[in-house]
DNA sequence: GCCGTTTTCGGCCCGACTGTTTTCAGTCG
């Protein structure tokens, strides 16, 4: 079983456990452990000791094991026995807990959304502690259910929150507002949006955020917090008093990992956390903190960025003072991987040149496809010469800029390229990647990539895994194996910007360059407008922890000469 | 369940809003 169905797993169980009404700090057990085991990047039954993931211990570990090795672990063989698993699904309606689940399931039967949905009015108000509104509410939920949620991408959910955010701060009661959530920390999928604000009348702003025109429902409605749907996206906005801004900003930042771990040590150093401030414990009596550097300083710690958020080691670096400098947007000096109208890009050689001058780029590489990914328009060996000459006319033209003409070749079934090597010798830099064949089992397909990496001319692999967010899942390949021979062969690996591939992933991404592999992070750009895609794989490669020294587009133009010229 | 700058046992985050309540439990983030 792979990491992330062993988290769900995890999750299962600690729902389940929910609904036994077992003890909390037994389930947040299991939730945490199951967050651990999502954001690491080598398979769990490569993991010699499971304990020295955060929040495992020796049962948990056990648990982990059997998943890993395809055994059902008798703690959730015992659950299943005695809870009926599709009340897992009835917790997840809005609005709907362990406990009403429970009730339902004891009181009325319900096992299951279907069963919910299919109740007759009126049986649930005539539950004790049930109202008409309740069960409008309920109802409602379990006949809209809908299984598979689709997350937004993490330029749909930029938009959205920066056309709510525009709204929010053009209110004359509004002092400052962010973005907070898992948008702030740059989550690869986002499933609903936060928003911060500071205010003086903060009633008078929370009332014109509810009516504002975006929204659709008003979920729940206070002077400090107002909860709506938009565009079918929940949006919370909450608001304290400008004293309290950074307080508020990091709460609201999180993730919920990461703020629940630094409560636990703020408790320890005698400090109560919250959105309005600091305490010293128990008192209630918040000291409102500005700014959220304030926060960390305030608990000892350095300055911890949103992307690192999420209680995966970020805490105990912070207190150390080793956390990593996180690459920045800025420290890019060029783009590996563009298309042109050569194949199946919009733009010509031109237009995105000059795109990239925009920015400051010091140099681009054009990458159109092969002969053989004939849907792309891929260029024939002729053709692919011409572009070669094209390119290196236009690299006359802008003296801005350094082009350089390389190709996205395909790797074939068999791991073989998709030109000869004469001809990838005589190319500026070589992107390799799969865009066929993908289901031919785990095995064959790593054989088939760790071949093209050692092809002397492949300096990194596309889109290492394939996946396309809520489309098509990676797949089968064993990364930790690639993260190796990436190593062994110097080839680099990409960080796909697009926001619907966000590939290679960022617990392998972090595997990666904790095994010394470089990477590169590209947008593989189609028109003009995709080369600003870079900011979510530069997001991405900080939650991953990367550092400018493991990218290759951070080289300056020298040194990224240099480097094509002395050869893998 | 996990975990250790008081602890290997006894701790273990914090608050807003809602609905159905006469004082609060449940849900959510």
């Amino acid at each position: 079983m792979e990491n992330a169905q062993i988290a769900r797993a995890l999750e299962t169980i600690a729902t389940l456990m929910e609904l036994k009404d077992e003890t909390y700090y037994r389930v947040l057990g299991y939730r945490r452990a199951a967050e651990s085991v999502a954001a690491v990047g080598r398979p769990a039954y490569e993991i010699q000791d499971l304990r020295e993931l955060p929040h495992v211990g020796g049962t948990i570990a056990q648990v982990i094991k059997d998943l890993a090795e395809d055994r059902t672990p008798k703690v959730l063989t015992d659950l299943l026995e005695e809870i009926p698993s599709g009340l897992v699904e009835v917790t997840r309606l809005p609005g709907v807990g362990p406990r009403t689940a429970g009730r339902l399931w004891r009181e009325l039967g319900i096992t299951s959304v279907e069963d919910l949905a299919e109740l007759e009015e009126g049986t649930l108000a005539s539950l004790k502690g049930f109202g008409r509104k309740s069960e409008e509410r309920i109802l409602r939920a379990a006949r809209t259910y809908n299984s598979r949620e689709r997350r937004m991408l993490l330029d749909e959910a930029a938009a959205l929150g920066e056309h709510l955010l525009r709204f929010v701060r053009s209110h004359p009661a509004c002092v400052e507002a962010e973005i907070a959530g898992s948008l702030r920390r740059q989550k690869e999928t986002i499933g609903d949006l936060d928003l911060v604000a500071a205010s003086r009348q903060g009633k008078a702003l929370a009332d014109a955020f509810a009516e504002a025109p975006f929204v659709d429902e008003v979920v729940a409605h206070g002077p400090r917090k107002v909860f709506i749907k938009c565009r079918g996206v929940e949006v919370d906005l909450r608001i304290v008093r400008p004293e309290a801004f950074g307080s508020l900003l990091h709460h609201f930042t999180g993730g919920q990992a990461h703020n629940i771990a630094l409560r636990e040590r703020a408790v320890k150093i005698g400090l109560n956390i919250s959105e309005y401030g600091l305490a010293k414990l128990g008192t209630g009596e918040y000291e409102p903190v500005g700014t959220e550097d304030k926060v960390y300083e305030r608990l000892g710690l350095q300055y911890i960025p949103p992307e690192l958020r999420e209680d995966t080691g970020e805490i105990s670096a912070a207190q150390k003072g080793e956390l990593p400098a996180l690459v920045e947007l800025g420290d890019l000096r060029g783009d590996l991987h563009v298309h042109t109208n050569w194949s199946d890009g919009k733009g010509t050689i031109e237009t995105m040149a000059e795109a990239a001058i925009e920015p400051g780029y010091e140099y681009l590489v054009f990458c159109d496809h092969s002969q053989s990914l004939k849907v792309a328009n891929g260029l024939s060996p002729g053709r692919l010469v011409k572009k070669l000459e094209a390119v290196r006319a236009a690299d006359e033209k802008y003296p801005e800029i350094r082009l350089l003409c390389g190709s996205e070749v395909d790797i074939l079934k068999d791991g073989t390229m998709d030109y000869e090597d004469d001809l990838l010798a005589e190319l500026d830099f070589v992107v390799a990647s799969v865009h066929t064949s993908f289901r031919m089992g785990e095995e064959a397909m790593t054989e088939r990539i760790v071949r093209a990496m050692n092809n002397p001319y492949v300096r990194t692999i596309a889109h290492p895994t394939g996946r396309i967010l809520n489309r098509r899942d990676p797949y089968e390949v064993d990364v930790s194996r690639l993260i190796l021979e990436a190593k062994a062969t110097n080839t680099a690996l990409e960080l796909n910007s697009a926001p619907e591939r966000l590939d290679l992933a960022v617990p392998y991404m972090r595997e990666a360059v904790d095994a010394g592999v470089r990477i590169t992070i590209d947008t593989d750009a189609h028109d003009e407008v995709g080369l600003g895609f870079v900011k979510f794989g530069i997001s991405q490669a900080r939650r991953a922890w990367v550092e400018k020294e493991s990218v290759i587009n951070c080289l300056p133009l020298a040194e990224f000469e240099e480097y094509l010229k002395s050869g893998k």
